[in-house]
DNA sequence: CTTTACCTCAGTGAATTCCCTGAGAGCCTT
DNA sequence: AAGGCTCTCAGGGAATTCACTGAGGTAAAG
């Protein structure tokens, strides 16, 4: 049996060590690369074809669902399985969008990561229990509610202004960053507020976090 | 030669076998314990006993400095290696305070964790560069400016107020929280953002996230 | 006992944000 | 061509924050 090659697109060296060596140790995959940004991982991703790459959605240079979405471009056939620090299931949407076959948190125990990346190399999709209940409960209300959900998609420019009001820009600082007036800001803001029921600055930090928008400061 | 006897704290359980099996790996040093949050590790550390607490800063329920001078207070022989995620040179000096002999990024390479865990084993300190290079820089400055340096720590309640703003509440919820006026708020808030030469609320988060406020979602 | 630091609160005027409304231009789909 | 979505901008009043000043009470340090 041919062992499944495996690509480690990781940040912090301590556990990309440590992930390494267990996954050699196991007989059937072992570790072909090892990478420590998004865009390393796209290209080494490309030119190095593994079955699976373990990715960390929060690192330096290219955040994950960038780096996933590059490698599924050029190679969709290659299996990514998002590893996270944090619970974030606001940022599995994008993770699914993109084409993640799975999600599991890095606080998993080690028998689970395995489990998940033979199955993410078998073809099937692998979530942990929070991100599965994630999925399940907002399919239900997508059945129930209809097109609503769709709706509650941020645009690019509110995502822009959202991200940059969570980073405690103001409105005029914002204004002059994307070259665009107070009110229109304003305007984003309110709108994607609304979008995602956020009722302050606090909830829309809360928000950022649970995106990984502040997560990594590179 | 007695091994070295090390209590593992770290809330990320990959990471945390992926270090078991590497330090196990040393032929100087062995595992004896391993704990996922702030009490657990204070509560195994004083019953282990063991040389080096190797310990993430950011855990749930009781922070890693926290915990480290619960450690100290009760087992000051046992040495406490400081275990970091990001950078945040600033939340060092509250390491430094409670007693941590050592302070190294998770980013960092596996030789490097070892050499730091045999330093501190040894009664010496280990620092990483940057940590190094921010400690010769302060002290550099006590030395020129004399106390001007102490003029800029925050008191209690004006990093208490800081790190609410930065999590995006507004000076009324703030008020509401810590039972406080207003206007109050406004003071600490300005007087803190004075010492630490901060212009705005971007900056404040800057601060936070150098210091880990917003790093970990518990 | 005096000094110092900390926490608390307030006045004031300017600046900014909040929250509602409405609306024109460009682009894509039907 | 018509409709829908996105991005852009604006008016206006209420609410909040900013940036300055001053000041009383308490607790620790000298």
């Amino acid at each position: 049996m041919r062992k499944l090659r495996i690509l480690l697109a990781e940040d912090h060296l301590v556990m990309r060590e440590g992930l390494k060596r267990l996954i050699n140790d196991q007989s059937n995959m072992e570790v072909v690369g090892e990478v420590a940004d998004g865009v390393s991982a796209w290209q080494q991703a490309c030119l190095l074809k593994p079955d699976v790459v373990l990715m960390d959605v929060s690192m330096p240079q290219m955040s994950g669902a960038e780096a996933i979405q590059k490698i599924k471009e050029v190679c969709p056939e290659i299996k990514v399985l998002a590893l996270t620090a944090q619970r974030a299931t606001v940022y599995l949407d994008q993770l699914l969008k993109v084409g993640a076959s799975g999600y599991i948190l890095k606080q998993v125990a080690f028998s689970e990561l395995i489990e998940a990346i033979c199955a993410v190399a078998a073809g099937r999709q692998y979530f942990d229990q929070a991100a599965q209940h994630h999925i399940v409960s907002k399919y239900v209300k997508r059945q129930t509610k209809k097109g609503d959900e769709e709706g509650k998609a941020l645009t690019r420019r509110e995502e822009e202004v959202l991200r940059l009001v969570a980073l405690g820009f103001s409105n005029k600082e914002i204004a002059a960053k994307l070259e665009i007036s107070v009110r229109t800001v304003e305007t984003h803001k309110i709108n994607s507020m609304k979008k995602l029921d956020l009722k302050n600055r606090a909830d829309v930090v809360d928000y950022a976090l649970s995106c990984g928008w502040l997560g990594t400061v590179p």
